[in-house]
Formats: C-alpha cells, sequence, structure tokens
DNA sequence: CCTTGCGATGAATCCATAT
DNA sequence: GATATGGATTCATCGCAAG
C-alpha cells in the first residue's frame, strides 16, 4: 500500500507520443475509451473530421465539441490500437488489468489488439444502455462492450473483490461534456479492478469521467488527451473531485 | 405466406454431410448453437476431455450424455464453422437471418467464421445467465452471446418487428436433457426473427429446444444431429411440441 | 414534495434521390 | 456505376415543467 497521498494529472499530449515517456510498471491498472472509428456510411463520411456528423442526430448536433482520432480504417484501427496497448503494458504492473471499451462492430478487432499487445484476455463486460434506439426488423443494439486483459496471472489481493459482469446505466444527458461521455456509476463499478490507492492510466482521457470515478473511489489517476478542448475539461473535473474527495482516503 | 401446414423434423447426420443436400433459399432463418471448443486451457485437454468434464460440475456429471465435435483448436474450429456457415447461406433465403450463439472467448472468432461465410454481420445478442459463478478478483462471466448476420439486405416484412437487444434466461437445471440447453424463453425471443411461418434451420439441434420454440412460434424446424441419443430425443420434443400446438398456427 | 405529462434523444440505419 | 446527401424512422428513457 502506498503511503503517499493520491493523485490525479491529466497530460495534453497525444496517446502513442506521451505513453512511452511512462515508467514501466508505474500504473496498477489501464482503463480507457478509445474512438471507436466504427460509424460513418462511406469511407469519405468516416474519414471526415467531424465526430458529431457521425455519432449525433437531431438537434444536439451543435452543442458539443468534436473529438480526434476518429477516422481509421478497420485494418489501422487494430494496428494502432495495439501499439497503444503495448505501450499501457509496459507502463503496467505484473497482475494488473486493462479495461478497453468497444462497441459490438470493433469487438473482434479490439480484442485482436489487446491480445496483440501481449495482454491476456480475460472475459468481456457488457454495458446495458437503457437509452438506445429501436431497429426495424432487428434486434436492438442496446450494449457496448469492455474487453478485460491482464499483465500475466491476476495479482492476489488482501480483500478479494466479486465483480459484476454486466453493468447498466444511461448515458449522461443534461450537462453532457462529451458526445461519448460514460455514466459515473458505471465506471465506478469499473475502477473495483484497480487495488485501493493504485494508480489508473487512461490514455484517451476525453471529458474525464474515468479520473473522476478513479478520484472518487481513492484511487490515483494519470490521463492522456490529445484535444485541447476536452484536456482542460478533464482537468478541471479532475481536480475538483480532488478536493472533494479527502486526500488520503483509500477506502 | 405459406398455405401449407407447419411441418418439424429432425434429421441424424453430420451436419456438414447433410447441410450440402438442402435445397437452395428453402429456409427462412439459421438458428443454431455450435460446440463452442472453449473449455480446455490446452489443446491436450480440449482434446482429451470429455464434454462432460469440461462443461459439468459436481453431480450433473453423471447423468449427461456426451456431445461430439468439441475437439478443434481456435483455428480450425474458425474454418469449420465457416464452411457449415456458408452451406447454412447457401439453403438460406435472401434477406434471411443467422443467429449463432457464441462464448466471450470465441466470438471474434464466430464473428470471423459467419462473415468468411458470406454473411452480413448485423449485431450481438447478449444472453445474461441469472445463475453464474463469481470469479475471484475479477468480473463475473454472466453472459453468452448469439451473434446475428444476414443474408443481404434485411427482408421487409409485412408487420414490422422490434427485437431486444439484451435477453435474460437461466439454464434448464432440473430436468436438462443437454450439457448446453438453452432456456426456452431466450429462445423464444430469437426465433421471432424468422418471418412467421417461415422454416428455422438448425446444424447443430442437441436436444432440440430451437425445434421447439420454433414449433411453439408457429414457425416450421429442420434439425440437423449427429449424436444417436439426442436426435432421438430432439425429435420426440419436436413431435411433442408439433401435438400440443394446433397445425396451421401461424400468429 | 411527489406525481404526471410532454418533449427531446440515441458511438443509427435505411431508402430514395442527386452528383 | 459508384459514391454522396437528405430525410424518415423508432420507442424506452430521461429531463423538465406544471399540477
Amino acid at each position: 500500500m502506498p503511503t503517499t497521498h493520491p493523485h490525479a494529472e491529466v497530460l495534453h499530449a497525444d496517446a502513442l507520443t506521451a505513453l512511452p515517456t511512462l515508467t514501466p510498471e508505474s500504473v496498477d491498472c489501464v482503463l480507457t475509451d478509445p474512438p471507436y472509428n466504427s460509424g460513418g456510411r462511406t469511407p469519405t463520411e468516416r474519414a471526415r473530421q467531424s465526430t458529431r456528423g457521425k455519432y449525433v442526430s437531431g438537434s444536439a448536433r451543435h452543442t458539443l465539441a468534436d473529438f480526434a482520432g476518429d477516422n481509421r480504417d478497420q485494418r489501422s484501427y487494430s494496428y494502432w490500437l495495439a501499439l497503444v496497448l503495448a505501450e499501457c503494458l509496459r507502463a503496467c504492473v505484473p497482475g494488473g488489468s486493462c479495461l478497453v471499451f468497444s462497441d459490438w462492430r470493433q469487438l473482434p478487432a479490439t480484442s485482436d489488439a489487446l491480445q496483440a499487445a501481449g495482454w491476456t484476455w480475460r472475459g468481456i463486460i457488457v454495458w446495458r444502455k437503457p437509452l438506445n434506439r429501436p431497429l426495424r426488423n432487428g434486434f436492438r443494439r442496446e450494449c457496448e462492450y469492455v474487453l478485460w486483459g491482464s499483465s500475466g496471472p491476476l495479482a492476489d489481493r488482501d480483500q478479494p473483490v466479486y465483480l459484476p459482469g454486466l453493468l447498466t446505466g444511461s448515458q449522461p444527458r443534461a450537462g453532457r461534456r462529451h458526445v461519448t461521455e460514460k455514466p459515473v456509476n458505471v465506471m465506478a463499478e469499473l475502477v473495483e479492478i484497480c487495488p485501493p490507492g493504485g494508480t489508473i492510466l487512461d490514455p484517451f482521457t476525453g471529458s474525464g469521467t474515468t479520473g473522476v470515478a478513479a478520484v472518487h473511489a481513492g484511487r490515483s489517476f494519470l490521463g492522456i488527451e490529445v484535444t485541447d478542448h476536452y484536456a482542460e475539461i478533464a482537468n478541471a473535473r479532475v481536480l475538483h473531485a480532488m478536493q472533494q474527495a479527502p486526500a488520503g482516503n483509500t477506502a
């Protein structure tokens, strides 16, 4: 158990640039939500630099900023994600876990990347989104997925934990900061895979929900975010969470 | 709409032998649960163990028969499943759907096989199993998955349907006939992807739960099962279901 | 303060039309 | 002929205002 106070920080940088600068085995867990590179009807539309146009419909289209790095084809996606996750593995302690969000379409490619990077695939956590569109003459796409890997055998714990394999949580609506912002209750369950007092790394921080959940649970947080706009927002949110949570809380 | 009575039949044969004999475009939907080949950790373990040893713990071990075809490595699994699913595509009407069960470990390989066979991948349906073992220091494996594909663009319907993307149902325990028997309520939701009065093909019939659900929903059923023991059971169950459901019920 | 009702929305998708 | 664009579609859920 670390005797230092928990800390939290968001680097304003590209993941593939910043990750190699991290100290090996300096974090206990990786928890991240990469751009899925999944939407869009045509190659042109996928490659376009507006994630709002791809993912947000109706009148909400004008309110949120775009995010970067959502313009790869599927082959490049696997390759790029494998590079990122390999650097994450290097930065992570043996026995630590890696959790990566994915939609149904990219799930196989994400599992390839996770394993190509050297993580041992451990399972799939299902995130059910109550708010979703029906699909005519077919099955609703009402879930997203979190792929779980570990760096070698799972580390044992003083206090064993038993975590759920299916999480339910609505995407934030009012006051949403990011097109793909995750609900705090879902992130709160996921950060439990990190031992109390440990450090969580998120190379695609976005609006910083992972960091907020980490700090609230007494974990330290290291975020990386390339878009100015979101790096600022994430920093502010994480610092705010630090002020709420008394330093030293490792419950 | 067919004017003939619904019919149901289980062939006692190997899938790859029997499927090529089917008339092209003679079924409306494929719904099946292939042997997952994923229980053992090592090739030796996979090849040696009986299916009872792999999938059944405790006292149920004595009562259920082994089933065949569960000893392929992952590469062969994809290849073999692609062959089977390609034959299914040939037998299926354009616009028809294919639903294939998979566990988390085989999901990527199953999606490869589905697409290699020529089906258009449409999504993942999550099956939540309420009864499951917790996992120490990790996330429960409480879901299995159904991969959904279509033969080209989805066929339109007189009565559009909007189906759920997450199903909950407990595996049968008492009175279970097969090690991997599926709950009837889950199968009942899945058969709805087949137009009323249409025919459902299941090349790995097992104890015939798919057939029972199909008949109850007024669909015709064509099953294929290689193991004597299960082919008999499935035939009996499907015939029994036919007697319950009045012929001509296509509701 | 709790309940009711109305309106907006979703890491979309489909088809028809235009380029 | 291939690709791009526009507009319609669907409903459980959630926010918000009114009662």
